[in-house]
RNA sequence: CCGCUCUUAGCUCAGCCUGGUAGAGCAGUCGACUGUAGAUCGACUUGUCCCCCGUUCAAAUCGGGGAGAGCGGACCA
């Protein structure tokens, strides 16, 4: 069905430089990440991931930054940030914990190389007295419009808290304290990092560059950001039959770019989630319709998705079947920590 | 502490004044059509009306009590 690549070479990816930047919505500033990516060995990258009891696409996505950054010889840091769970409302410290622990090892699972990652508390450093008096430095230099514009998108109808604006300073906080060379995280954590680049230096520390990685579009209706809803967006805890499901129900024009301000969520999926990992994907099609196809590239597979050589129905079984088999080992370790 | 407002379908809300066991939009589900999805037609589903007590033949609606949430309470004008 698809060929595994992670442990050795890669089709597009034995230059570390292109691992760095490949899929990258954004790199901040690109001369930076570019400095970093000709002598990536022993640097430190990390993601703060809030905890969550399963892995969706949306960790995966930066999960998949990460692995790449092991490839090119980075270190990977990866902060279970408890304290900032808390800060938003995700109940005790100690549930936050386990949730923790959980999202921890379907990372692993999922592939990141134990030997290289660091998982970090947040807990284990934010409560000291020189982080806490940093933490109000940076509240004496944001002003609480800045603070709230960098701030996590609320629950629905949920009213804003103090906590919720002293959240993305921390996260700034972090970058400094987890001594990184490069911070990693979606697009939707540009204005964060913005802030920490322009905050930290206030304080007498430097700034670091950063990577952003896109956001795969709703799979339904191809519109801004998948929601990471359970039932909706693609997850660990997915069995094969329901990814089948979902994707085969994911909007799927035959093009890469749908009118208006739609995306194409399955190709999307190709992209980001599929190739990196995947040298080759072979596409199982009916005699009917002229028999297996093989890919080795994102671009081929759009190319005749767009020619109608691929039609999207094919490309769908495809599709649920990679994802499937990257999903496996995190959900076969779900199914243990029950 | 005081005052005002809000609480009805998954979501946003209407209905309350002028009591008769509930509605719209969106979402969702299911068919038709496309070898996917969407779009388009066609059909359908959904509710402790925040809780308790009372008035009444009858309460989402009226009265009392309670809970949760939001906003406001210097000065100036």
């Amino acid at each position: 069905m698809t060929t595994d690549t992670a442990g050795s070479e890669g089709s597009s990816g034995a230059d570390p430089a292109e691992l760095i930047t490949r899929n990258v919505a954004e790199a901040v500033t690109s001369e930076e990440v570019e400095a970093l990516a000709a002598d990536p060995a022993g640097k430190r990258a990390y993601v703060g991931y809030e905890p969550s009891g399963v892995l969706h696409v949306g960790h995966l996505l930066t999960a998949n930054k990460l692995i790449d950054l092991q490839r090119a010889g980075m270190e990977v840091v990866v902060l279970l940030a408890d304290v900032h769970a808390y800060l938003n409302g995700k109940g005790s410290f100690e549930e936050i914990r386990e949730t923790a622990e959980r999202m921890k090892a379907q990372f692993l699972a999922y592939g990141l190389d134990e030997e290289n990652t660091e998982f970090v508390y947040g807990s284990s450093y934010q409560l000291e007295e020189d982080y806490g008096l940093d933490l109000h430095a940076l509240e004496l230099e944001t002003s609480l419009n800045r603070a709230q514009r960098a701030m996590a998108e609320l629950q629905g109808g949920e009213t804003p808290r103090v906590s919720h604006v002293v959240y993305p300073l921390m996260q700034a906080l972090d970058i400094e304290y987890l001594d990184l060379d490069l911070a990693v995280g979606g697009i939707d954590q540009r204005k964060v990092h913005m802030l920490a680049r322009e905050t930290l230096p206030e304080l007498g520390y430097e700034a670091r560059p950063c990577l952003h990685t896109p956001i795969v579009a709703d799979l339904t209706t191809g519109e801004g950001k998948m929601s990471s809803s359970a039932g909706v967006t693609i997850s660990m805890a997915d069995s094969t039959e329901e990814l089948a499901e979902k994707v085969n129900s994911a909007f799927c024009p035959p093009t890469r770019d749908p009118e208006g301000d739609l995306e194409n969520p399955v190709l999307e999926l190709f992209e980001y989630h599929v190739f990196p990992r995947f040298a080759e994907v072979v596409v199982e099609r009916p005699e009917e319709y002229g028999g297996d196809l093989e890919y080795g590239s994102y671009e081929d597979l759009a190319a005749d998705l767009e020619s109608g050589e691929l039609h999207p129905a094919d490309a769908k079984g495809a599709l649920a079947a990679s994802l499937d088999e990257l999903i496996e080992p995190g959900r076969a370790k779900l199914r243990e920590l029950e």
